[in-house]
DNA sequence: TGAGTTTCTGGACGCGGTCTAATAACGACT
DNA sequence: AGTCGTTATTAGACCGCGTCCAGAAACTCA
């Protein structure tokens, strides 16, 4: 936590959020599609080879703000009491996760997906995202559920879940600068779904 | 529906077939990620550019034998008595789409997931297939609620019945030789996501 | 000063995808 | 037969993303 030391080696002429900051101006001034990874690493002052030093590809960018709340899920799957029922512990997490979003970072995923030419990068990068944490989701209910129940539900719930949480994040996107908090959104979108797995679980 | 009247101008020398067969082929002896786009072209005797004459990007191939199940949507949906409730509707639709699918086609994208190297295309393709047919749904759903339910329905319902469906279908594919037919999945998996929103409509 | 470590850089490559201009193969018409 | 319009195919070039590698740059420590 020290930012005094200087480690060792070579020290960072660039940083992450330098990056950012420059693809945001490219973006602003001229769309995701028609900004090139060159311009954003000109921009920042360093080389394309860097850029990909700091990110695995040019579409990451679109999830800066994201990536850290997406990734949360595992953790608060993991702090859910073991005697809950299944879907509750489900929906209480991923409202949980949904809350801890800051308000104001939208990010340029859920703004800029119809702007013509960015739909094609975005897509290939939402749905990786996507199966990742529908991966983790999966697990979760596949454990809780142990063989007891139809195979095909626990792939089913996280999709589903994750899918009606999706939808309410590009609800919420869209609706301006009046919005209420995100969290609002996936309650209201997904305890339906929840309630219909319980149902049946 | 006369295929000897070749309408006017060169006759096609190709055909999605051919290059589907070439494809196949070679992703079987290499996989998708390693086959390149000028391979199959060769071995179909044409060049890479006619190679996108008739489909759009590589990516298309992993979807050859679902596009056509998965465009039925609309038109089942179209079928579905207008004083039936939506939530029926939707699940009756989505069910027959599943059940108009071919028992033994099951495209490369539900089985080349894991091959490594696949899956960024792969997913990419996905979702944009996938974002498709919730247009349509949300669509549908919205123009049967009216403007009376929360505005973030209409688009989750179609974000979870469709990624319902899209789990059935994986566990589906995944199932071997063995399986059932892809409705059995499919129903048994939307089904809690239709009562669940059925409940709060 | 030198050794070790980490970052940055330039250059090259492969691949997917787009574009353009040219050509080939047909039917139809004169 | 020859020409015209239409359509399919083709070669060639181009762009951008992503990967790889060898080497140089900037620092710490001994």
């Amino acid at each position: 936590m020290n930012d005094t030391t200087h480690h060792i080696g070579r020290p960072r002429r660039s940083s992450k959020r330098t990056l950012e900051e420059a693809a945001a101006e490219l973006f602003l001034e001229q769309t995701y599609a028609r900004t090139t990874v060159d311009q954003i690493a000109a921009r920042a002052g360093v080389s394309r080879n860097t850029f990909f030093n700091y990110f695995g590809s040019k579409s990451d960018l679109l999830w800066v703000d994201f990536d850290e709340t997406i990734e949360r899920l595992g953790a608060e799957l993991a702090a859910e009491a073991e005697d809950r029922a299944v879907m509750d512990a489900v929906r209480e997490a991923i409202v949980r996760v949904a809350a801890s979003h800051a308000e104001d970072r939208v990010p340029w995923a859920l703004t800029q997906v119809d702007l013509m030419g960015t739909r094609d990068d975005l897509e290939a990068s939402g749905l990786r995202r996507f199966m990742k944490q529908c991966g983790v989701l999966q697990a979760f209910v596949s454990r809780r559920l142990g063989s007891s129940a139809k195979p095909v539900l626990p792939r089913a719930v996280a999709f589903a879940v994750l899918g009606a949480a999706a939808a309410a994040a590009g609800v919420w996107a869209n609706a301006g600068v009046g919005r209420r908090p995100l969290a609002d959104y996936v309650a209201e979108a997904v305890e339906p779904v929840c309630a219909g797995f319980a149902q049946v679980l």
